[in-house]
DNA sequence: TACCTGTGTTCACTATAGTGAACACGAGAA
DNA sequence: TTCTCGTGTTCACTATAGTGAACACAGGTA
């Protein structure tokens, strides 16, 4: 939706409750606000308060932000991406690093696949906050440091952690480690 | 936040203002909403629209629903679980599965290892709407369906889709495959 | 001590949200 | 063809949002 408009609630409000096969009246009833109200407000003709939108919410059993954020038709994905398909990020001396996941999900969620050679670094600035990172230990052992934290994982181990600050994965063992990571972005919706 | 009541705005918006050292005036100014009504709302004196607290929002650069969930205080985490910790699903002739996401992340964030043997296949019911899986494969090849659609993915391959339909997971080989999986949910904050 | 400034609050007003009641319209039945 | 009913829209009203201006208060300075 335009950043330059308050959000049109109204055609969003409209398309659920016919979804859910309701007419104004028993949305009424559910939710406390007037018929006439709701049919002003599914036509745009005025500008409801928090406290209205969220009674209608409750009535229709959706969260308050499905209808702010203007209730997009969900087309369901289907997306698969072979190995020889994958974005390779190599640095000298660092980790070898495997995109998994495709460009669209690019701060939304994404996943890699990392390698780390005995005895190496891998230190990351801090991400966008509350993002938050999910490491699978394939093979080998890690120890991750996010902030004041770390600790040690072995294989078969999992370790989660806010990484909107500084973050470290190291491998000081004399073995390779396999690392599967995962980080997920708190979306913005229309900033 | 309580489901009793229309959420309490007003404390967000001060906390989110003082972080970010603004006075009223200067809110006022960027938000396009004049000082006396901040003054007000802040105070949960009146019950602003929709149209005034997304005015307000793009005053402070936050999403809408930043505002309207509560602004609660975030903690980060750092969570780590051992080999030795992870809860282990198994059902007769079926995969092995291994959660290794903690339960305080069910229904959010959930992270298995599965396990199939030579010629097996795993199917599961849809899962609530707007539910997304990702599947990395680690070893082997696995064919995965998910409503009319399906792919074949070797090892390396990712492959991601919407689990809101009955989805299926094969392994059509005489080698056992393994297979890395996070399950992402659509959040309700309040329901 | 008095004055000034910055910041937040309240007043008195206008504009608009929100409602109960009445109206408009279309479809189906008699 | 007329009537009835269900559903959505609009009217005329009250209640409240939203504002410019004035006020209240605290802290700093002369």
């Amino acid at each position: 939706m335009s950043t330059d408009n308050p959000p049109l609630i109204g055609a969003t409000i409209k398309k659920i409750r016919k979804d859910q096969s309701l007419t104004l009246d028993t949305l009424a009833e559910r939710s406390g606000v007037s018929k006439a109200m709701l049919s002003q407000i599914e036509s745009e003709k005025v500008n409801p308060t928090i406290a209205t939108v969220w009674k209608i919410a409750r009535g229709l059993e959706v969260e308050l932000n499905d209808i702010i954020k203007g209730g997009k038709e969900r087309v369901r994905k289907f997306r698969s991406i072979n190995a020889d398909e994958t974005t390779v990020l190599d640095t000298a001396g660092g980790p070898h690093i495997e995109v998994l996941s495709p460009i669209e999900m690019a701060e939304d969620l994404e996943v890699y696949l990392l390698e780390l050679s005995p005895n190496s670094v891998l230190t990351s600035q801090p991400h966008a906050p509350g993002t938050e990172e999910y490491l699978t230990v394939l093979s080998g052992t890690v120890t991750v440091i996010a902030g004041e934290k770390s600790a040690a994982v072995e294989q078969g181990g999992f370790v989660m952690y806010n990484c909107d600050i500084t973050h470290t994965i190291r491998n000081d063992t004399a073995a390779a480690a396999r690392v599967h990571m995962v980080v997920r972005f708190l979306k913005k919706n229309w900033v």
